[in-house]
RNA sequence: GGGUGGAUACCAAAGUGGUUAAAUGGACUAGACUGUAAAUCUAGUGGCCAACGCCUUCGUAGGUUCGAAUCCUACUCCACCCA
C-alpha cells in the first residue's frame, strides 16, 4: 500500500536498552528530531533517577519547548513540574499538534518518538481516541468508596463495561465510571491512521539488560542522586505523582531513618528490572515492531522506510 | 560438658495428628492495560502430564498410628544461656 502520510519513526525499548544515544545517532544522520515518550521525563527537576539526558539550551519551536542536544531538537522534556500531573491524553493532543506544526515549518525533518512509555508511544501511533472526560471532580468522590460498591454500580449503568475490563483493578473501575457518569462510552476506540511508521524495537538480551540496569542504577548514584532526591523531597509532598517513580520512591525510608542507603539502592535495582519487564511484556505481542539490535539493523530498516 | 529454643519449598515465615503439595510475604516467570502508566491490577511457581491423574516433599534415620510437617527415639547442624 502506497500512503502519502508523513512518516514517523518510533523507537522503543526497556530502560537502560540505550534508546536515547541511538535516536540521537539516527536522528543526526537522517535529518530527524526527537520526540520524547517517557512519562517521567515530562518533568522538570528529576534529572538524574528519571535517566534524562543532559538538556542543552531552550528555545520554542512551534510553541513547545525544544532542548538542543548535540544539534538535534528534542521535545516532551521538562514540560510540567512534580506537582503537576500530566495525562495520556495530553500527551498525545501535544504530540500531534506538535508533529503536524513541524511538518508545516520543517517538512524535511523526520520525527523520532522514542521512549520507554508503551502507553504514550501506542497512544501516538496507534492513534488512541481517549474519552473525554478529564479526570477531575468525580474522581475523588469515586474513590472513596468501595471496589465492590464501584463494580455494581458499573454493572448497573453499563454491563457491558463491567464485563471487559479489569473489575478487580479499582483504578481501572473508577476511570470506566467516571465516563460512564459523565454520559460518555468506554471503549477502546481508535482514529484513522495518521502516519506512516517504522516501529523499532531495541532488543537487549534480559541478563545483559539487567546488567546494564545496575550498572545505571550506581552511576546515578554517584551522579548524586541522593541530593536531587533530597532536595525534591524538600519542596513536594511524597504523594504527587511524580514522587512515585522509581528512582524517588524507594528513597523515602532512608530519608525518614527507616532503612539504610544500601538496602535502599538495592531494592531500585530490582523496582528497576520489574519495570524492564514489564515494558518488554508492553512491546512483546504487538505486531509490526521491527526487532534491532545494533545501529545497523536500524538503518537498513530506516533506509528501506525512507525510500518507499 | 550441661540447658533451652530451633531446623518447613529459591528466601523469609505460618502450620502442632486427617479437609496440606503445604497459609502469607518476598523473589522469579507470564499476562492485562485507552486522561494517574516508572502507575495500577491479575495469574503461575516440587516432579511428570495436553489433561483426568500419578509420584516425591517439611534437617537425617528409625518408630507409634488406619493416617504424621505435626507424637516418640537417636543422630546432625544452628542460635542463645550456664559452665
Amino acid at each position: 500500500m502506497s500512503t502519502s502520510l508523513p512518516k514517523l519513526i518510533a523507537l522503543v525499548g526497556p530502560t537502560a536498552s540505550g534508546k536515547t544515544d541511538l535516536a540521537l545517532q539516527l536522528a543526526k544522520k537522517y535529518n530527524g528530531y526527537v520526540i520524547s515518550a517517557d512519562s517521567r521525563q515530562i518533568y522538570r527537576q528529576m534529572n538524574i533517577g528519571t535517566g534524562k539526558p543532559a538538556l542543552g539550551a531552550v528555545e520554542m519551536v512551534c510553541d513547545q519547548p525544544s532542548y538542543d542536544i548535540n544539534g538535534i531538537r528534542h521535545f516532551m522534556f521538562d514540560m510540567v513540574s512534580p506537582d503537576q500531573t500530566y495525562t495520556v491524553a495530553e500527551y498525545k493532543d501535544a504530540v500531534y499538534r506538535l508533529i503536524s506544526d513541524m511538518r508545516r515549518e520543517y517538512p524535511d525533518n523526520i520525527p523520532f518518538l522514542v521512549g520507554g512509555t508503551g502507553l504514550y508511544v501506542s497512544a501516538v501511533i496507534e492513534n488512541w481516541e481517549i474519552p473525554k472526560v478529564a479526570p477531575t471532580g468525580l474522581r475523588e468522590d469515586l474513590e472513596k468508596r468501595t471496589l465492590d460498591d464501584l463494580v455494581q454500580e458499573l454493572q448497573n449503568r453499563a454491563p457491558d463495561v463491567a464485563k471487559r475490563i479489569d473489575i478487580k483493578n479499582k483504578r481501572r473501575v473508577v476511570r470506566a465510571l467516571e465516563v460512564v457518569l459523565e454520559g460518555k462510552s468506554f471503549d477502546q476506540a481508535r482514529g484513522p491512521r495518521m502516519f506512516d511508521i517504522l516501529l523499532l524495537g531495541l532488543d537487549v538480551p534480559r541478563e545483559e539488560l539487567y546488567t546494564r540496569i545496575d550498572a545505571r542504577v550506581d552511576a546515578m548514584m554517584a551522579a548524586g542522586l541522593l541530593d536531587e532526591v533530597k532536595s525534591l523531597a524538600a519542596k513536594y509532598d511524597w504523594d504527587v505523582p511524580a514522587m512515585s517513580g522509581i528512582g524517588y520512591r524507594q528513597f523515602r525510608p532512608v530519608l525518614e531513618g527507616k532503612m539504610d542507603l544500601a538496602e535502599a539502592v538495592e531494592k531500585l535495582k530490582q523496582d528497576t528490572r520489574h519495570y524492564a519487564k514489564k515494558q518488554l511484556t508492553w512491546w512483546r505481542k504487538r505486531e509490526g515492531m521491527k526487532c534491532i539490535k545494533n545501529t545497523g539493523d536500524s538503518e537498513d530498516f530506516i533506509e528501506k522506510f525512507l525510500q518507499k
